[in-house]
DNA sequence: ACTATCACG
DNA sequence: ACGTACGTGATAGTC
């Protein structure tokens, strides 16, 4: 039997616009709707394998059935901007994919799909209509079935109703079951239904009646009168709701099946639009059943040179002597260098480390590297007694580049920018046959389409002098590490595992059972539903169990501070002293990652291990930073900017009055109390001052006063007054916030000192929440990346300093505004005060920087 | 693979 | 009427 599979367009690209999380493509076009409905649409073609294929959309204009709502009354609901601007995406897609479209003015889709469905039944096809909701449910028919695909927890099921499902689910067939959405109504689909009639007393007359007809002729019987008497009053209502309900299956269309056979096609068109939006892993499937490739890099007609020592490329040097060549370095495959149409080919190995070298400190050329790091490791222990900038002039790092120009992208790989920036894309055979001038070639493009985007957007200068140097810089730091006292660290966890297991005894005996006390659902039950505790908070998924609703319970209830503690004590085990112990390298060192293109605001990341999150603030957990300790003959320095983000608002805002308070020297929170509750600065008590910490730290976060109130446990009110008051005292503050906000509305992005961009795409979105996200994100991307930015350039120029006075002192960690160094003891003065003046003097502004600095033999003692 | 929780600035 | 602070990474539990 031949199959037709009739996609309901509209709705499917509802489903997967709400189904799927937010994307967007690198212009910041919304991509979800349009990587969702691929999704379904492959998925069922793949299935099905259908003979005969169309998909049906609604037009704009009110269409028949809701013309005759409309004029009843009220009007449907629009939907958002951001699927609306991807519905012509999918529309043209599904064109260029050959697949037929139904569209009839007039009509709305599920008209065109009853009338192509019925149609084809009668011709004998077995027919499956696709649709993301149940309002075909009523087309079902023995040769017709109904799918509806959903997604649950990223994991999409599909139920399929022929009139048997329909029936066991509903207790309907899909004849009455217009009827009993006539009496019920429907919001979605504008359908008011009889009022007082919900779902299951519709059901219940359905069941009994079948339909509308019956239900009038034995109104007498039904027995509650709210209900008789509604259903009297709203005869000529429900009878248009049916109208309303009944999909049309004889809508005037014109079509031949032979215009829906499923003659599947990828174009160049589709290439192009899936390109466009960025979807990568349907450009791969074009890719593959593309008959020509017209867009591959094809380097046939370059002359590709090899070379393979020094010798052979001071040739090339002395050829291009009058010319900029452009030298390449892939990872692990091979380097070249261009002219024109000429490229010289350089497999880098070992043994070419010195061609390598050469084309870094040569004037004049250009390697282009994916990664920074890559290059660093031909680099001689007396290569990297040279200052950082030198070291990384003649370097280009692609996925730097990339990262300035968008920083909320999680994919740098090669493969994945010449996607989003060029019209090329590696042959996808292009590794397997180390393809490596065709690989050089797409580097080279990736270079120059960077350089000149970094120029044009006022980043070259962040790109040269802060994240190339310091990528050299944070290559050191992984590469040297920092010691862990093995058997200290031991010892931690040993004493930890002792108080776990005592706290665990007593958690059981007060529950009266073992559960889980890590599983929040288990100790919710127990929590709220055993001890029926009060103050239930619902998350989605169940109680609350958080922190911040356990601590409120903790004075009264000794369990929940067990439960507070025993929480504590495994997170340390877990995470640090189980988990360093793991990190910890052969040479008896932890070498973390230190990550320079993951953050949106451009601070640096630290992963396997973190250790950006080694705990402080509880003395239990600060005991663990004894285990970090300096090498034999060494100490550690560790020194931290004081209140870098609130200076650098005072700097970016001009604010005169916390310009001077920082400047004269005082106190910032008690400044601020001062102004929030209006009393003398040398009165503030010290709980106001606390409160002005808070505020002051919600000023960065650009906070809401809901938060305020709840972060101090006052009133919405109350913190409204604080925030009023503070911005009354400080009234340049206001400005510049707002003034952050404005800008990047206009721009589409937020802007540090350095010019270092944030896009924010969720000012422009229509939701209110998103939105005020957005907001938020435009007052702190600007205050936290310029810190980020100072930080940087003082990490480069503490890191050249020592290096320049030939000191054997080394930055090991940082961590946002601190940086923990190991220090030869007899080096101590000299590297401290290099420590603290190349901090303090990295960027000047109307605020001083101001720097605490301790040195100690583990980074407990130093901190 | 996703959620809840919690460690840090 | 909405439902809340900015930026990270690791672990364990759940599905």
């Amino acid at each position: 039997m031949e199959k037709l599979l009739l996609i309901d367009g509209n709705s499917i690209m509802n489903r997967a616009y709400y189904g799927v999380p937010d994307l967007t493509n690198v212009n910041g076009v919304h991509t979800n709707a349009v990587y969702g409905f691929l999704n379904i649409l492959f998925r069922f073609l793949d299935e099905e394998k259908p003979d005969y294929l169309a998909i049906a959309f609604d037009l704009h204009a009110p269409t028949f059935r809701h013309k005759l709502f409309d004029a009843y009354k009220g009007t449907r609901k629009g939907m958002p901007d951001e699927l609306r601007e991807q519905v012509p995406y999918i529309k043209n897609l599904v064109k260029e994919l050959n697949i037929h479209t139904l569209e009839l003015e007039g009509y709305e889709a599920d008209d065109l799909l009853g009338t192509v469905a019925k149609k084809g039944q009668s011709e004998g096809m077995e027919v499956t209509l696709l649709s993301g909701d149940r309002d075909l449910l009523q087309i079902s028919d023995e040769h017709i079935k109904i799918r509806i695909p959903k997604t649950v927890k990223g994991q999409t099921t599909v139920e399929d109703y022929y009139p048997d499902d329909v029936v066991k689910k509903y207790n309907v067939t899909p004849e009455e079951f217009i009827h009993m959405k006539a009496l019920m109504g429907d919001s979605s689909d504008n359908i008011p239904g009889v009022p007082k009639v919900g779902e299951k007393t519709a059901g219940e007359l359905i069941v009994k009646y079948h339909n509308l007809d019956n239900i009038y002729a034995s109104l007498d019987e039904i027995s509650k009168d709210s209900i008789r008497n509604s259903l009297k009053e709203n005869k000529e209502l429900a009878y248009l709701c049916l109208k309303l309900a009944t999909i049309e299956i004889n809508a005037p269309i014109s079509f031949e099946f032979s215009q829906l056979k499923n003659e599947l096609t990828f174009t160049q068109g589709g290439y192009d639009i899936v390109k466009e939006l960025g979807l990568r892993t349907y450009l791969k499937r074009f890719e593959d059943n593309m008959s020509s490739k017209k867009n591959e890099i094809n380097v046939k007609e370059l002359n590709i040179v090899s070379v393979s020592d020094v010798n052979e490329l001071n040739k090339y040097f002395d050829d291009f002597k009058n010319d900029r060549p452009v030298s390449y370095v892939s990872n692990s495959f091979g380097s070249v260098l261009g002219n024109g149409d000429m490229f010289v080919f350089v497999p880098v190995t070992v043994s070419a480390a010195d061609v390598i070298r050469k084309c870094i400190f040569e004037n004049n050329t250009k390697v282009i590297v994916f990664r920074s790091s890559e290059v660093f490791g031909f680099l001689t222990d007396e290569d990297f007694k040279k200052n950082s900038h030198d070291l990384t002039a003649n370097v280009f790092a692609v996925d730097l580049a990339a990262y300035l120009l968008n920083p909320v992208n999680n994919d740098y790989s090669p493969e994945s920018l010449l996607n989003d920036y060029t019209d090329l894309s590696f042959n996808v055979n292009s590794f397997e046959k180390e393809d490596l001038a065709g690989i050089a070639f797409g580097y080279i493009k990736l270079y120059e389409i960077f350089d000149e985007k970094l120029k044009e957007s006022g980043q070259f200068e962040l790109f040269e002098n802060i994240e190339m140097p310091l990528s050299l810089v944070l290559y050191e730091m992984e590469k040297t590490g920092i010691l862990v006292d093995k058997k200290g660290l031991a010892d931690y966890e040993n004493r930890l595992s002792v108080s776990i297991t005592d706290i665990e005894k007593r958690i059981y005996e007060e529950a009266g059972e073992q559960f889980n006390i890590l599983s929040p659902k288990q100790l919710g039950v127990i929590l709220f539903e055993k001890m029926n505790l009060p103050n239930a908070k619902k998350t989605k998924t169940g109680y609350s169990t958080s922190a911040d609703v356990l601590e409120k319970l903790a004075p009264d209830y000794p369990f929940v501070a067990n439960i507070l503690e025993y929480r504590a004590l495994t997170k340390l085990k877990s995470t640090y002293a189980v988990g360093l112990t793991q990190a910890i390298g052969e040479d008896g060192r932890i070498h973390s990652h230190f990550l320079q293109t993951v953050t949106a605001t451009g601070r640096i990341s630290s992963a396997e291990p973190n250790l950006q999150n080694i705990p402080v603030r509880t003395e239990i957990g600060r005991q663990l930073r004894k285990v970090f300790i300096p090498k034999e003959g060494y100490i550690f320095a560790d020194a931290d900017y004081s209140q870098i983000e609130l200076r650098i608002l005072a700097h970016m805002s001009k604010d005169k009055t916390l310009t001077d308070a920082f400047n004269s020297g005082q106190d910032i929170h008690s400044v601020t109390a001062s102004k929030v509750f209006n009393v003398p600065v040398d009165q503030v008590t010290s709980s106001q001052r606390r409160a002005a910490k808070v505020v002051n730290f919600g000023i960065i976060y650009g906070m809401s006063s809901f938060s305020l109130g709840q972060d101090l446990e006052i009133t919405r009110k109350d913190a409204e007054k604080y925030i009023k008051e503070y911005f009354e005292g400080y009234p340049d503050i206001k400005n510049y916030l707002e003034g952050c906000v404005d800008s990047a509305k206009e721009t589409g992005y937020s802007i540090t000192e350095f010019n270092r961009r944030r896009p924010i795409p969720e000012l422009k979105s229509s939701q209110f929440m998103q939105r005020e996200f957005g907001k938020r994100v435009a007052m702190n991307a600007p205050i936290q990346g310029t810190a980020a930015d100072i930080m940087k350039i003082a990490m480069i120029n503490v890191r050249d300093a020592l290096v320049s006075k030939g000191l054997s002192s080394r930055i090991l960690i940082q961590v946002h505004d601190e940086l923990l160094l190991e220090v030869k003891e007899s080096e101590r003065e000299e590297a401290v005060c290099v420590l603290k003046n190349e901090m303090e003097n990295a960027y000047k502004m109307n605020v001083m920087l101001t720097v605490e600095c301790n040195t100690g033999s583990d980074w407990y003692e130093a901190k």
